[in-house]
DNA sequence: CGTACGTTTGATCTTTCTCAATAATGGTGG
DNA sequence: CCACCATTATTGAGAAAGATCAAACGTACG
């Protein structure tokens, strides 16, 4: 029985840090209210004074920033991950997050969550686990816009995106295809659209993907890391140190 | 009197969660040792099993990852801030910490950190707090690397850094220059270096910084400013959130 | 079945890289 | 204090990845 809305916020939770059965029956009692939302609305506004936490229930989610050169998405949320963690304690002094597909997100009251991580250290360790995880996935994307090209990001990012569904057990999610826009993907990669559109042509013309497919299916997944030499360490997905 | 070697990391921690007398106290009472490090040395290496937690007092540190494309610097610590608090809880699957500059660390135990983390939860959410800004800072840099071109990240890399080390008290520290050399500013910012030089030449000819000048002394930090149009609420340097 | 949105294509332009040679710098030992 | 060596910086010419612009083409959805 797994129907309850916040399992895959428990298994995301579980997968950075071992949770105990009492502290999962406790995050599954949080108060939290649900939201369907639509491509492109705002799952949390930029600069918004108390934010709730908010969770991805279905659908992609992506945390944006700006600047005159344009839009840059600096992390990408997938279901039963957080949006916005960091507010339990900092000030919401970053870009919104917006969906950058169709779905349904929980918000959870931040204060609720706080004074639950005050009792319960395992999940305070989870939660500390977590933001420090979507930091790493930072500095690997840093790392992908730095110093890898146009082919090898969008390969990276596709992989990346693979591992995470499958550690929330959502594999067979986006088996049809990645629904992502090519203006979505330029803007997660530091790339314009009609480059993407370029570089999944080569990717059509060489196997890695179904050509001429809307929603973009991987064919040929061991190229595809290979092409990128991904290495899932950095997601920190292997339950960390053990203990204390 | 300030002159405990840890005091530079009570600053730190304070800036972003407001610590309390004995909180400082308990800090400086905790077990560290130091070390004095040359250029190019590892405060802390790639994979290394048990890493202490690192403190930088004296210097800058960088830490990088690489993929075939080269080197990337994906965080630089200047004194106060800790190099890996991440791995109270994570295991350090992630790049080396190397110094940019000569410099000295302090090394405390990670344990010893855990436990005050857990006795004291003004400790534990300034540590979650400063994983937190950090994470934040990450998901700049991206926005900087993906969406501005050269001149403006260098100019906002510079902004930052003057920002970071003033919230230290350390503003006098590099008013002579920001001592890092071309290949790692490159690897900061995902260039090259003969590019990084170019671009210094042009600020040298609009008069942004001192010509010709080893350690970088920048003349004109409005118009660097406006250069990259930098804001500095992604550092999160407010005392953050009140109560709780 | 038309309108809005997304994709594809081609031509051209910029930014940045690459390579290589030369010059400057800084630290070290004599 | 000076000469030497390794590292870093500068300069120039050529190449490449990706951006830009604009038009034509698809597709989905009301």
């Amino acid at each position: 029985m797994t129907s309850h809305p916040l399992d895959l916020f428990v298994r995301h939770l579980d997968s950075r840090a071992r949770l105990g059965e009492e502290d999962r029956q406790a995050i599954l009692g949080l108060p939290y209210s649900i939201e369907k939302l639509r491509t492109s609305e705002f799952a949390l506004h930029a600069g918004e004074a108390h934010p709730s936490c908010v969770i991805i229930l279905r659908g992609i989610a992506g945390r944006h920033r700006h600047s005159d050169g344009g839009r840059q998405i600096v992390s990408v949320h997938l279901p039963g991950e957080p949006a916005n963690l960091q507010h339990l304690i900092l000030e919401n002094a970053e870009g919104g997050v917006q969906m950058l597909t169709a779905g349904t997100v929980a918000a959870i009251p931040c204060d609720a969550l706080a004074d639950l991580a005050m009792e319960r250290p395992a999940i305070s360790r989870a939660f500390f686990a977590s933001v420090a995880a979507e930091a790493s996935i930072s500095r690997e994307w840093l790392l992908n816009t730095g110093r890898r090209d146009g082919a090898q990001r969008l390969a990276h990012l596709m992989c990346e995106l693979a591992v995470r569904l499958e550690a929330q057990g959502l594999s067979e999610q986006y088996r049809e295809g990645l629904p992502l826009k090519h203006n979505q993907l330029s803007d997660i990669l530091g790339l314009t659209p009609v480059h993407v559109g370029r570089i999944l042509k080569q990717f059509a013309a060489k196997g890695l993907v179904s050509a001429r497919k809307r929603p973009i299916a991987v064919s040929d997944w061991k190229q595809l890391r290979q092409l990128c030499a991904f290495d899932p360490a950095y997601l920190h997905l292997s339950k960390a140190k053990a203990g204390s």
